[in-house]
DNA sequence: GCCTATGATATGCAGGTACATATCATTGTT
DNA sequence: AACAATGATATGTACCTGCATATCATAGGC
């Protein structure tokens, strides 16, 4: 079959909905990776920082002063595992997840303008593929 | 509908590409944003450096530099252009086709690998989408 | 000829990135 | 108790990134 590069298209869409979260993220007070972890944990507290970046695909180092960012801002919370004090669990605070509902509203609805190109079939096909292709 | 941010399934997809891209491309000596400059002027030659950043969405300064080595290297040539002597042609050598050809093979086998959780019905409709929403 | 706009080029900056290493507390094993 | 492994943390390095600015040659309108 005859196609552009996946790199090529998968990067442009990438870079375009990195753009267009930007703004709206700034409205909220938050990072691109600051919602990446407040989604993360509203899908399941990490058991430990470590987990954490590995969940979301982030540096484990710099994670560290990322938290210390939304937890200053109450958005989270680092709680010492009793069963192993080496660990950190990290859950989101009722402030974090009111911050996470607010800012996930505004996305959405950009995204949803961007899938409008698409009929409403095809969006549910494309979302299933790319969890397929995301996940293996 | 209920589903994962786009951003976070497109962004995770996009850094396994570029990761699986990594070995491949160092295996012919590309950088990926030669081969993202060789992909473009396969597709048509550049009226002017300027109008080749843009079409493949890289920095014009960084672009300077990019050429010079890509040229050194022998798969790019510039070349004035006699109607307006401010634009700089850029067009590919037969060598810089046959670096690419090559480069393209490999990718392209990986890409394949990738897509084969996907059924061929799927396949050409995922490119399809996605090329509608890298291009609006 | 004068002025403005444009393209190629060079350079600097502030931030982001992966990656490696080092320290310290804690754990579990022996 | 001695030891190796692990998690959190801090730091450093090398590179990439977008963005801004400055220079120079050239073009085109006036």
């Amino acid at each position: 079959m005859e196609r552009e590069d996946l790199g090529s298209l998968f990067g442009r869409i990438t870079r375009r909905l990195i753009v267009a979260e930007g703004p709206l993220l700034d409205g909220h007070g938050l990072s691109m990776w600051g919602y990446g972890v407040l989604s993360q944990l509203a899908q399941e507290p990490a058991a430990n920082q470590l987990a954490l970046a590995t969940a979301i695909g982030y540096d484990k180092s710099r994670l560290i002063a990322l938290l210390d960012e939304i937890e200053r801002d109450g958005l989270v919370v680092r709680e010492q595992d009793p069963a192993d004090r080496r660990n950190r669990r990290v859950r989101l605070t009722p402030a974090g997840r009111a911050r996470l509902t607010a800012a996930q509203a505004d996305i959405r609805a950009m995204e949803d303008g961007l899938l409008s190109e698409l009929t409403g079939t095809e969006q549910r096909s494309l979302i299933s593929m790319l969890s397929r292709l995301a996940n293996e």
